[in-house]
DNA sequence: CGCGCTCTGTGCGCTAGCGCGCAGACGGAC
DNA sequence: GTCCGTCTGCGCGCTAGCGCACAGAGCGCG
């Protein structure tokens, strides 16, 4: 019902869905893109501080009636999404009980991201947040391989470019991940888990436990989700890397 | 309405509301007490990410129909608070749809304050921080002096209590304040602005700007918040900080 | 009055990360 | 093939903050 009102869109990388302060003119459902919720603090230095993909959505303030935004969106990853105008998306949430608790229940789960993030950035050495970003990217790109510069890394963790350089070095002596030119492919994703802090799983048991099984969980049509999710991602990566979540 | 509902309780000083991941039993409306809300990382590091007076209230996940907190919640300031059995907040939450509205908002300003947390953590030096929290509390005990030690203070901005104790100095020899043995008295409201990160004022503005005059801006009562905020406070010293409030 | 607890201040060696600048490596465009 | 832009890797001096340990200062309590 939601989906009818919806227009597919391409988004392509870098693309700044909006900025902060900025009005929200329209919520986003990614399907296959994934996009990175930042924090400016001034000019040269900023944090991301949440990434959106296919088991989330993006225009949070407008669950809670509110029309701005504090954070920048920038599509990390490209791809279609899913969105609506503001307006409709307001119709929508008046006349569906469910569909606002739903979303309210995402919104506690991106609030409890918002915290982890807060403490990780404080108290984690770069080479484990950047374990940390690796898997969550990993788990929206739905793929074991995908593009992001080191520059780029270092405005979302908040640090130097040579400090991503040198824990992404770290990272690939250890085999764990593959770094060529801004491809980067993890190879031993259990290996990365237990290189990363344990904010990665904290995120994780927090979105299942609230949410329930995630795209990145299962291969079946999400039950609880759906509203929010979007059919048309293929299985079998998802599939494949949950065969690899028992550690 | 809401508030007759509502039992009055005292709180003591590190009265521990709730812990990290315990259900919530209660919504709480500081009155004349105010309350950290602290993400736990491991045994011993912490950070505290929210602030809540009687600006606000606590038990923000309750709001988003979820029944734990991520965060644990330790009363900072003793004083009063009226509060309320999350199952008779549910209904009174299913019955008003203003109140559903207004708490909304308010959710929405502490995310934003959330992420702003974040990205503070992550730049900005203890000294600034320290001068925003200072300014924060002051703005929730309604009063330039408050009981804090350095080592509590140390554990909010999760730093050593060495840090605190250096940027504390530093701030004391330029007169900002005044620091006895706990006892912390805001002598310059406006260079403590100063020497504080924009943080502290980005927060007000959101605050302002989504809810409207908080206690801390007006003397008469809250014409949008008044659902959330108490009466009781005494008009006097909002004022007089109100009136500095122009630098 | 003196004991003991709590809170503040300081010193020292250490590390993670910063700012800056530069060199090499890869790869697409012409 | 050559050029040039982009991306990665490294060196160097520096600072903020860490861990640890200890000294003094205020204050309540017996």
């Amino acid at each position: 019902m939601l989906l009818a009102e919806c227009e597919t869109v391409d988004l392509a990388c870098a693309d700044v869905l909006y900025d902060s302060g900025e009005r929200l003119s329209h919520v986003y459902f990614p399907v296959r893109s994934f996009i990175s919720l930042i924090m400016p603090v001034d000019a040269c230095s900023s944090l991301e501080v949440g990434l959106v993909g296919d088991e989330g959505m993006l225009g949070v303030p407008l669950v809670l009636g509110v029309d701005v935004s504090p954070l920048r969106a920038v599509v990390q990853g490209a791809g279609s999404a899913l969105r609506m105008e503001a307006a409709t998306f307001g119709r929508a949430l008046g006349r569906s009980d469910p569909l606002r608790r739903e979303l309210a229940r995402y919104v506690f789960v991106h609030l409890h991201q918002l915290a982890q993030t807060a403490a990780c950035t404080r108290f984690h050495v770069v080479e484990a947040r950047l374990a940390r970003w690796l898997l969550m990217t990993q788990d929206r790109a739905h793929s074991s391989t995908f593009h992001v510069t080191q520059e780029f890394l270092a405005q979302m963790l908040g640090v130097r470019r040579v400090g991503v350089t040198k824990a992404a070095g770290s990272l690939q002596r250890r085999n764990l991940i593959c770094y060529r030119r801004g491809d980067v492919t993890v190879i031993d994703r259990h290996g990365l888990k237990a290189a990363s802090c344990g904010c990665y799983k904290a995120d994780r048991r927090s979105y299942d436990r609230i949410l329930g099984p995630a795209p990145w969980a299962t291969g079946a049509c999400l039950p609880r989700a759906s509203a929010m999710s979007s059919p048309g991602w293929t299985a079998t990566d998802d599939a494949a890397i949950s065969a690899k979540e028992t550690g």
